[in-house]
DNA sequence: GCAAAAACAATCATGATTGTCTTTTAATTT
DNA sequence: AAATTAAAAGACAATCATGATTGTTTTTGC
């Protein structure tokens, strides 16, 4: 207590990475990683505490020495989630041109990823499970406004027209992830994948105030 | 055995139903509807024979003399599942007018239900369970091709151009059900539903030989 | 009516998952 | 170098799902 008090004072700003705590740390970022790629092979239902501790090449000893069970795992690990999806998004906006038409494809390479498999995996069985979805529900709802706010400060031109505007969006979002949901259920017939982005391109464009079409 | 083929001859058609035989194609129905329901209820993880047992008001024990383990019994729910989404697409198919605006609403009227709820939630198991996959495949596959021919067999003037016509398809498809999941993730928009379906109706229409528009 | 068969219930053994507790090993502090 | 603290492993009891087995009650066919 005292100790890292004094720590805190004389190195503010590297809070000295003893070895120990720096172990610390990379376990438990072993640990969450594994949680992550558990929900994304084996599914949420069957990512158990053996199967994840196995993931990670620790005991489950090891992995309830650092998170005091197996809920607070999948916590941390919906964090890391979250933060994973908003740096992607983020990193995504900001070295994509503000073309409909490259926005169109950056999202769909998001939702193509294994973030957006494991989010909707958690997603679905947040519907019939009401923990779950307490923990979800947040970083759901920050995702979605984060997405519409990046998105009025792209198209500032287009905010006199707010339907349109939130048709045009509303629209991508589902067609866009409703065909990433739909390939891995086999429902995508692949070839049909650029037609489609191509023609909500198109759509998106139509929709714009005339004023603000390139 | 003598028995039942003596029958067969003298009342071809009402193949006796015996107190017995059906008593018991009663229960395998209530087991087969209360599978369903737990797959709805409590998603497909979570649907375990106990929990099935119960839901339908029998013992585990009943359960098992109708259904030789928990796998048969899914297969049957899954199969009956097949049959309900079939039986609903092709009512729905003849019922409505052939009017893009129509068969647009019915399809996502379709796909709000419970049984569409369950496929999906069936069908995203089936992602990491690859003996789900096997039973599902077969499903998925026949309706795909039901959905695809039917919609050859209602807009016959349309053939000469296949390539807007599957787009038609693709798109009406990847919105309505991406919709259909987004709602169940709290990731749709309620108020955006009817401009989304009349945007969808317009662009259908669209894509429509110009002989063909109505 | 009575033996056979089917429907149903109840119990049992097994394997998996969970969280707690104890022990061993490695790192830190004085 | 000894004592302390943290990391990691292992052992444990409780719970739950599964399929098999056994027992009981109806139905059926002669």
């Amino acid at each position: 207590m005292v100790r890292s008090a004094l720590k805190t004072q004389t190195l503010a700003l590297v809070p000295e990475p003893s070895l120990q705590a720096a172990k610390s740390a990379a376990t438990r970022a072993r640990l969450i990683d594994a949680t992550i790629r558990c929900i994304i092979k084996y599914g949420y239902a069957r990512t158990t505490t053996p199967r994840v501790a196995e993931e990670a090449g620790l005991s489950r000893g090891a992995m309830l020495h650092h998170f005091e069970n197996g809920g607070a795992l999948m916590r941390a690990a919906i964090a890391e989630l979250h933060e994973k999806r908003l740096r992607a998004f983020r990193r995504s906006a900001d070295n994509t041109v503000h073309e409909v038409g490259r926005l169109v494809r950056a999202y769909w390479k998001q939702v193509s990823g294994e973030t957006f498999t494991a989010f909707h995996e958690l997603a679905l069985a947040a519907r019939t499970d009401s923990d779950l979805a307490t923990i979800l529900a947040p970083t759901q709802v920050e995702f979605r406004s984060r997405w519409y706010s990046d998105a009025i400060e792209m198209f500032p031109e287009w905010q006199g027209d707010r339907a349109r505007f939130d048709l045009a969006l509303a629209l991508s979002q589902n067609v866009l992830e409703g065909m990433a949901i739909n390939r891995f259920t086999h429902g995508l017939d692949e070839r049909m994948v650029e037609p489609i982005l191509a023609d909500l391109e198109r759509q998106i464009e139509a929709l714009k105030p005339i004023s603000a079409r390139r």
